[in-house]
DNA sequence: CTGAAAGCGCTAACAA
DNA sequence: TTGTTAGCGCTTTCAG
C-alpha cells in the first residue's frame, strides 16, 4: 500500500462530500448517526471514505461539538527535568549485546531493571483502571506527568484539551486547580483539605494502617520496642497512615514509650538506611538481641523493602528477629524474600471511580462535592510472621 | 475558593479580550509570543486571565493551528470487553477493613495483587518512555488500549485527534494502519513486515536471544537435554526469539536432538504448566534426574516465571538441577527466587525513540521509512548458576 | 505594537 | 432523507 503523497492535504469532510457526491452534513450524518441515512448513500460515503483515506479531525469535532471525549490523568512527575538526554547514538546504534552478571549482589537491581521504579508501579495501576474505565464510557485518556507542575503545563497543555481531569498530585497547588475547576470538572485523587469544593477520591488510609497495626501489634513480645517509619513530612497520605498507627496503638494499650518514630521518605534507598541503622543499633549492644525492635512498621512498601534488604544484607531472620511492614501492596512485595505483609490500596478502582466521578460532574454540575474512600485490604504475608 | 456559577460558560478569547480591553489578536499573542506585546498591555491580558478563569480550549487551538500537539500511543488491550463491570456499591461502600492471610501458600499472588498483572509491566514501560519523550518535545500523549481494534476505535477515537502515533500491537491490521498513515505519522513497535513503509521500531530479538542462549549453551552437562519454550505462534516477537534459540544451537554445535520444543502462550499460568509436565516427565522415571531437562530456555519472562513457580513446588532446584532462563526483563525477574536470568529489553527507550521518530517525520515527511533497532542487554542472574 | 478578518473542519439546527 | 448555514474558539496574515 502505497504512501499517498504526504503533501497532499489531509481530506476533510468537504473532499468526501464531493467524492460521494453528497453535503457534508451527510458525511457527518454517516459517521455519527448512519441510520438516519439511506443505506445507499451511507455507503456510498463509506467507499469515499475509503478511499480517500479520510480521518476526522478530533479538534474540529470537539470545537463544534463543545466537547472533546477525552479525559484527562495528571500524575506526579517521572522527574523529566532532572533527566538527562540519551545519548540516542548509542542507544540505536550499538549492534554489540552486553552481558552483564549479577549473580552474586544480594540482589539485582540497578544493572539492567527499569531506571524510575520507585513510585511508578503504583501510578501505573491508577492510570489503567483510569483507561479502562475512560475508553469503557467512550472517553480516550491524555496522561500527563507533572513536570514542576507549572501553571502554563497544567492549564494550556491538559486543561485546555479534555472534558474532565483527575489530578493524582498534592502537588498542584489549590489554587490552580480552582482555576481549571471553573472551566472542567476535576477530581483530585487525595483526601481533601478541609475547606475545598472539589470533588474527591481517596483510599482510607487511616482504617488501613490501623487495621494493619492493630492486627501486628497484638501479640508483641514483651519489652520490644516497635518502630513506626513515616513518609515525608508533607504527604497527607503519610499523616493519615501515621495517624492510624497511633490509633492502633491507643487502642491496644501500648506503652507511648515502646514506640519509636524514624523519619523516611518514602524511597527505598531510605529504607535501607534505616533498615541498617536499626541494625548498628543493636551492633552496639550486640548481646542483647532484644535491641532491635520486635517490629517495624512502615509507611509504605518501598521503604519496607528497603528495611527487608537491609536486615537480609546483616543477616537479621525476618520474621524471627524482627517484623516488618508495608503499605500500598505493590507487586513487588509478593516477591521480596519474605514476602511483605502491606496494605492493599485498589489502584486501580481509584482510577475508574476518579473516572465515574468525573463523569457524573459532567452529567450533572450542580451535585454536591463528592467525597469517596475506597477500602483496602490487609494482606499478611510472611515479613510477619504465621 | 468559591466553584464559580458551573452555567455560565466558559471565558473565551472574546472575554478575556473585553475585559481587557484589546483585541482577541492580542489575547493570542500574549499567551503564543508574549515578546511580541507591550509589557504593559501583556499583564493586563494576563490579570483578566486570571480573573476569569480562563483556559484555552485546546480544539479551537488544534483546528486553527492544524496540529494538535498530541501523540498517541495505541497499546494491546487489557482486554477490558471481557471484563465484568465492577460491583461500584460494593467497592466505595465497605468501611470494613478485609484481612486476607497469605502466609503459607508458595507465594502470594491472587490474594492482593494486581488483577490484570501478564502483559502490563512490559507496556508500562513503554508508555513512561513515551511519556516523557513526548513532554520533553513539547507534546501530550494520548493513550489507547486497543478494544478489539476496530476501525471505528482506532481511526475516530485516536487517529484523528494526534499529530502522530506509535502503535504497540501486531493486531492492527495492516490495511487500517496504512488508512491512519495516509494521515498523520505511524511507527509501528515491532520488527517491519517486508514490504510495508511504515517507520518502524523495534528491539533486536534474535540477537538478543542468540547471545543468552550462547552463554547458557556453553557449559551444558553431558547429554542432559534443552527445553525451549515457544510463545504463542502468531507473534513475530517469539519468532525472532526463536531463531536467536536455533542460532545459538547451532553456534555451539549442539546436537539438535538434545533439544526439544513446546509451545506457550507466554502467559505464566502456561508457564506452570509446562513446568510440572516436566517435573511429571521425570517422576515416571525418578531414579534418574537427567530426565528433567539440563536448561529451559523461555520465550519470555512470564513463561520463565511460571516455571520457576512449578519447579519450586516440586521441590526442584534451580539452578542446581534446572537452569531456566526469560526474555524481557521485567522487574518480577529481579524479586523471584532465584532472580532469573533474562534478556532486558529496553522498553521505555522503546517509547522514546518511537517518539523521535514520529516527530523526525513529523519534521520531514519524505524521510525513508525509518528502521530502528534498539539492542538489549542479557542479565545473568542465580537461575544459571554462578 | 495592535486590530480586523479570514479561515481551520466539523456539528447541529433548521429548511427543503 | 438530505442540504444550507451558522457558528465553535483560536491562530495568523495583513494592514494600520
Amino acid at each position: 500500500m502505497p504512501r499517498k503523497d504526504p503533501v497532499t492535504k489531509a481530506p476533510t469532510v468537504y473532499d468526501v462530500a464531493a467524492h460521494a457526491g453528497v453535503s457534508i452534513a451527510t458525511v457527518s450524518r454517516v459517521l455519527r448517526r448512519p441510520d438516519d441515512v439511506r443505506p445507499e448513500t451511507r455507503s456510498r460515503v463509506r467507499a469515499s471514505v475509503l478511499e480517500l483515506g479520510y480521518v476526522p479531525s478530533g479538534a474540529a469535532r470537539g470545537l463544534a461539538g463543545r466537547r472533546t471525549g477525552v479525559l484527562g490523568l495528571f500524575l506526579p512527575g517521572h522527574d523529566a527535568i532532572e533527566e538527562p538526554e540519551p545519548d540516542w547514538a548509542a542507544l540505536t546504534d550499538a549492534r554489540r549485546i552486553e552481558l552483564v552478571d549479577e549473580t552474586g549482589r544480594g540482589r539485582p537491581s540497578e544493572g539492567g531493571g527499569p531506571t524510575r521504579t520507585s513510585v511508578s508501579p503504583y501510578f501505573d495501576e491508577v492510570l489503567r483502571g483510569a483507561e479502562v474505565e475512560a475508553w469503557r464510557r467512550g472517553f480516550a485518556l491524555m496522561v500527563a506527568a507533572g513536570r514542576g507542575s507549572s501553571r502554563e503545563v497544567l492549564v494550556n497543555d491538559i486543561a485546555g484539551r479534555v472534558d474532565g481531569l483527575a489530578v493524582l498530585a498534592s502537588t498542584v497547588p489549590d489554587e490552580l486547580l480552582a482555576h481549571v475547576a471553573r472551566r472542567i470538572p476535576v477530581v483530585v485523587l487525595a483526601d481533601a483539605h478541609p475547606g475545598d469544593q472539589l470533588d474527591h477520591v481517596s483510599v482510607d488510609n487511616r482504617a488501613g494502617m490501623r487495621a494493619l497495626a492493630e492486627h501486628v501489634l497484638a501479640d508483641l513480645p514483651e519489652g520490644r520496642r516497635v518502630v513506626f517509619v513515616s513518609g515525608p513530612a508533607d504527604s497527607p497520605d503519610d499523616a493519615d497512615r501515621h495517624a492510624g498507627f497511633d490509633d492502633a496503638v491507643r487502642a491496644v494499650g501500648l506503652q507511648e514509650a515502646r514506640v519509636e518514630l524514624v523519619h523516611g521518605d518514602f524511597g527505598r534507598e531510605r529504607g535501607r538506611e534505616v533498615g541498617a541503622a536499626l541494625v548498628a543499633g543493636r551492633g552496639a549492644d550486640a548481646g542483647r538481641a532484644s535491641c532491635l525492635p520486635a517490629l517495624v512498621v512502615c509507611a509504605n512498601d518501598q521503604t519496607a523493602l528497603g528495611v527487608l534488604e537491609a536486615f537480609r544484607t546483616a543477616g537479621v531472620d525476618v520474621p524471627g528477629q524482627v517484623r516488618v511492614t508495608g503499605f500500598d501492596g505493590i507487586d513487588a512485595t509478593r516477591f521480596s524474600v519474605p514476602a511483605l505483609t502491606t496494605v492493599r490500596q485498589p489502584m486501580d478502582d481509584l482510577g475508574r471511580v476518579a473516572v465515574r466521578t468525573i463523569l457524573a460532574r459532567l452529567a450533572d454540575p450542580a451535585l454536591p462535592p463528592q467525597r469517596v474512600t475506597l477500602p483496602v485490604r490487609v494482606l499478611l504475608r510472611e515479613s510477619t510472621g504465621g
